[in-house]
DNA sequence: TCTATTGGTTGGAGCGCTCCAATGCTGTAG
DNA sequence: CTACAGCATTGGAGCGCTCCAACCAATAGA
């Protein structure tokens, strides 16, 4: 259990623990017969430099911390394999935590990620108070990715929600659609953009939008959809779910309650997570880049950390229409 | 961005820096009036431990490493939700990994975890070979989910995957299906059992086993069931899929080919993640207790790394049969 | 030949903390 | 009044590493 130090390294390759150390972070300034003497022992004693010594003596950390708000939903998961692998080829370690949905939990998974000074922090789809969020940035830099800020401390990466929205809204209305309805994200992240996004194409193409308070998880979708029939004697043809999840459960009630899909009620999600590309799901949504989210956030965070960059980048992506199964002309 | 250091609680305090960190740790050796003392100085410039310099300055880490072979894949979040609360109940921190179902990643990212110095090590369904458990064993406390092992040097805990299969084998027969076909999960963790179960369970009810052969995601699953439909002129009129995702593909594809579920050929999952359970999905599976799965291995780390145990243990959960929309009895 | 210069190498201090042995202090027994 | 617990408190060493200033050839320039 006990791994070997520099120090043994040292011993074993004759030479001084600081030329080891050299050797270890690849410093251009050793001679190529004591790099190979220093490989060789570290090698054959199977060392690997602890990390944790590492950041205390450097003051610099290699650690970016990573929290998701919920690891269950693949949106997040496909954000942090972005993150992973841009982290990873610019020599950083990724620490990943999970909050739950809950400001408290997400508060204790903030803290527990910062006794790690980390260098850099990636808050993916955050729920905490923005007051938080500014008291962690005292510490760390911080990347808010699916939030966003006005803190001038932070950095943000998003897609264009109300863009996105509208375009949901367009591409139901090209098919004939007039009576559209919105399920929202409740106090979900990046959820009041959407809502205002459908309000505006709505009213722009000179229709009524009505928006059923909702949340982002399926069964708050099949809720919402229930209470929508009941509030409704003829339903909506269309319904602008929140995301993807939150458009899985409506389409199950939709059906418990006789209706086809899409044939008499169209549905179209957001986030094009691996969920909606299921076959079995087939579902029209709105595509976010979340690799591409995961890297911008990413180098980010670098920035701030080697180039020393303090002013804040705010990065707006565009998201994209992806037409599936769920969506086609409305009932005659 | 610099976080007070202990030094700085106890000048503020008027005690020494010593006498902070056994308040630190709660000790019981420090009279209120400096406890108190202390603990205001500490919310006054907003302190708290620095966790890499305590896991060194005390060779005991507080922190468990958590590999997840699939970040993607809802059963690991799930039973790494019950590994978070158990470990965060005894003080410790988890740090996540994922692997990406490569051997190649695995072996990176095990790597990574290691050079944390971590006290315990949990491999949620790794995918390396055994030999770079062996090595990774010898360095820290491992337990394994979802993956069984001889070695004497680590933990592990499974359910018990032979009698899940068996469950759905005895639930179909019992539905009176006699022609069942399994979708294996290749080369995944813990599919040689599945396999073996459905097999031996198969012939005990004088039944001819059929396999193809699969892997554990929607794709897969769908061209397994292409691949049968091509080989047989009548289709079985059953289907045990590798898990959940494998059968969520089965059923797309099946349907595709003019198959009704379940009226056609009902089809059985494994795992009863939360996809399963999605209304829409709402597929009869077999259940793994994950988050008491989480907690078991959590619990089997604590005690190597507390207690001292030191010779192995191994978990077996009883796996159970939840009945959900996708299965019913076959056509007359 | 002597001094700069360069490139490689080294010991020592110190990162923020824990742990231990030693210290000071009170209170009580002799 | 001294002696000795017993307890609270403290300084110092050290965890494994980085970083810096110093050092030591060996070479180049004068």
């Amino acid at each position: 259990m006990a791994r070997p130090t520099m120090e043994d390294v040292a011993r074993v390759a004759n030479v001084s623990r600081a030329l080891v150390s050299l050797v270890m972070r690849g410093s251009p300034k050793v001679s190529a017969q004591r790099r190979t003497a220093v490989l060789e022992a570290a090698e054959q004693l199977g060392y690997s430099p602890h990390v944790m010594a590492r950041a205390l003596a450097s003051r610099t950390s290699t650690v970016l911390g990573v929290m998701l708000s919920d690891l269950h939903n693949p949106f997040f998961a496909e954000v942090a394999d972005g993150l992973d692998s841009a982290a990873r080829a610019e020599g950083f370690e990724l620490i990943i935590n999970s909050g739950g949905r809950s400001p408290a939990r997400e508060r204790r998974a903030l803290n527990s990620l910062l006794s790690f000074r980390p260098a850099g922090l990636a808050l993916l789809g955050p729920v905490v108070p923005s007051s938080a969020i500014e008291s962690a940035a005292e510490e760390s830099p911080i990347v808010l990715v699916s939030r966003s800020s006005r803190l001038s401390t932070v950095d943000t990466v998003n897609d264009d929600g109300e863009a996105g929205s509208r375009m949901a809204v367009d591409h139901l209305v090209s098919l004939g659609h007039r009576r559209i309805a919105h399920l929202d994200g409740g106090g979900g992240s990046q959820s009041a953009l959407r809502r205002r996004g459908f309000q505006i194409a709505m009213r722009e193409h000179g229709l009524e939008p009505e928006v059923f308070r909702s949340e982002y998880t399926d069964a708050a979708g099949a809720k919402a959809v229930k209470e929508m029939l009941l509030a409704r004697e003829t339903p909506p043809t269309a319904v602008v779910a929140a995301n993807d999840y939150n458009a899985v459960g409506a389409i199950s009630a939709l059906e418990e309650a006789g209706l086809r899909v899409p044939q008499d009620v169209s549905v179209i999600g957001y986030d094009n997570t691996s969920l909606a590309s299921m076959r079995h799901v087939s579902l029209t949504t709105i595509d976010q880049p979340r690799a591409e989210m995961g890297r911008l956030a990413a180098e980010a965070l670098l920035q701030r950390v080697r180039d020393g960059r303090t002013d804040p980048v705010r990065k707006l992506l565009h998201p994209k229409l992806v037409t599936r199964s769920t969506t086609c002309p409305p009932p005659a």
